[in-house]
DNA sequence: TTGTACGCGTTATCAT
DNA sequence: ATGATAACGCGTACAA
């Protein structure tokens, strides 16, 4: 291996000279600099990432933390693979790395071990849910300082750093839509309330259906596990209640397509004989037969903004902060949410 | 920061026997090593991973290689997710870190540089191409001894580690599954040759067409680029051609699906009116209608084994070696392939 | 069984 | 504008 070493003895500089001229640091003499890169061009010189990470005591990493679920390869979401992305591009822009992290399900108490080993100077921390042991380890990360961005979850009464999206907003827009297309018994497929945006989305139904002066029937709220398979078994629940019902929001695309398989099943083709949107706009909206209105969610840019703004506080030194950032959702309509053909 | 030296004086023991306790080496009194375990705990002391990666000349980091692709938020592939999945699954065995590194179009031309920043110890390389600029990086890694494994794709005349699925024999099956339905007139909608797998697929397809003493019309070899819009277009293409076909073998689901949204609008229903099997079984061919038969490629087994291969080369110190891998592919039947009604 | 001492390749501080 | 040098925290060969 090269060392700095090697290029100041060959540029007959010192090694403080070479670090200089790579660091861009203080004044230099243009020859001299020229005399360096021309050295360490000949001897195919580049620096030791871990040399200087070790020096610097910073890795130059953002941890990006997944959560553990069971029987599920966890990439497959959509969900997670946007958000991928849109941290990836941002890393790369401010010349960091992404160290993955697949949480154990045991080590789901203890994030403060991934800034411990100091191979992370940040993290972005994906799919938490609200549970006291996690509340209690995201306090006990943020007392102790690190850096870390929590993406699509708040948690009620506590305030750390996140980037979000208008949920509540969202499903809103949503019901609204439907009912502007002429329905009026509405259902709700919601996920579990462990997670903030269910919660969100619950109040977006409840909202406009109450503006609209539409009463909610507790029967027509119902909660899957965000698989399509939970959509599907929602299904029969909701065929009980078919007469009851003309139009379904359900919390993700996947479940709104288990939902539209498994009535279909039952004779009901959705975006004729009853109304779905989903939520997330995935590509299985797109893929999906009729095709699936939905709620775009900015997943890419809700991890592009959070790698940025933990990034930024890294980089300058800040204290841990607590700034919320909510960006806005928009309904996407297909053929499954088609006007109501019986007003 | 807690460093080893604390824990050294507090266990009134010298440093080195800290790291013996903590590396499990050498023989050592079980008391000495309980005052040191003892003391680490108290004092809360976590070795520093880029100080060790430092002393190791090793950085205990998995590079994972993404390749660009324009226009397309990457990890949304299902393709690339399982993959990963897999990937991380087999280094946190293994007690290593996986770093991801979204290749610019313009990097694609030196992986080298991966390695020479010491970031990381060996990589996994996704969705290269055959092309002479890839080849010429990869022979150039090679000749600089620098450990990687490529997933999925090979390279003709050239000798790397590679864990690959067998596309010739899941083709193959893939058609004479078609046959054994009862179809005869078998259109082959193919990717991209530039990836090896695309090429194996249409010699698996030439066999299974040539043993059942089928002609293949030169018409009914289409190329889209794996997405579901290529796919859609083709359809356009294939309608031309109706009176000649039957069935469709696609070299992905995505394409499938397009092709069947295709077809449906003019009034052909897969399962129906003619017969499609896809490729990947991925998500999207559950959740398509109708459901999507397909090859199940074991993605996430073959990240498992790529990351597997290249890490215990480096562990073991091998020199990077020229392995190959082929995992079996397995037909997946559902309703869109069903019997010929015709016959 | 344990301690001593050096080296790893940089950054950063202090001289010059 | 440049050089000398002390850290940085750990692994490990060698000595005891």
């Amino acid at each position: 291996m090269v060392t700095r070493k090697e290029v100041a003895e060959l540029a007959g500089v010192s090694e403080a000279t070479v670090s200089r001229v790579f660091n861009g640091l203080g004044p230099m003499k243009p020859s001299t600099k020229e005399r360096v890169l021309e050295a360490a061009k000949q001897l195919n010189y580049h620096p030791n990432a871990i040399a200087q990470s070790f020096a610097r005591r910073r890795s130059g990493n953002l941890g990006v933390v997944l959560p553990y679920m069971p029987k599920v390869h966890l990439f497959s979401a959509y969900y997670f693979s946007e958000i991928l992305s849109g941290i990836g591009e941002q890393v790369r822009e401010l010349g960091y790395d992404m160290l993955l992290s697949l949480l154990k399900p045991d080590e789901s108490l203890d994030y403060s071990a991934l800034y411990r080993s100091q191979k992370v100077d940040a993290c972005v921390i994906l799919g938490a849910r609200d549970t006291p042991e996690q509340r209690q380890s995201l306090m006990k990360l943020q007392a102790e300082g690190h850096p870390f961005c929590l993406v699509n979850q708040r948690f009620e009464g506590l305030s750390f750093r996140e980037v979000d999206a208008d949920h509540i907003e969202g499903s809103y827009q949503a019901v609204r839509h439907l009912q502007e297309e002429g329905y009026r018994k509405i259902a709700f497929l919601n996920g579990s309330l462990g997670y903030s945006n269910s919660v969100d989305r619950l109040e977006g139904f409840h909202k406009a259906m109450k503006e609209a002066g539409l009463d909610v029937m507790p029967e027509l709220l119902l909660e899957g596990n965000y698989s399509r398979k939970s959509g599907y078994e929602a299904a029969e629940r909701l065929w009980e209640q078919r007469e009851h019902v003309e139009a379904v929001f359900a919390a993700n695309d996947r479940m709104a397509i288990g939902l539209m398989q498994g009535l279909r099943e039952r004779g009901w083709i959705a975006g004729r004989d009853f109304a779905v949107i989903g939520c997330d706009d995935s590509d299985a909206a797109k893929l999906s037969d009729p095709s699936l209105s939905s709620i775009n969610v900015p997943f890419y840019e809700m991890g592009k903004e959070a790698a940025r703004g933990v990034l930024a506080g890294v980089l300058q030194g800040e204290a841990a902060n607590h700034t919320r950032v909510r960006l806005p959702t928009q309904v996407v309509v297909r053929q499954s949410s088609k006007r109501n053909p019986s007003k």
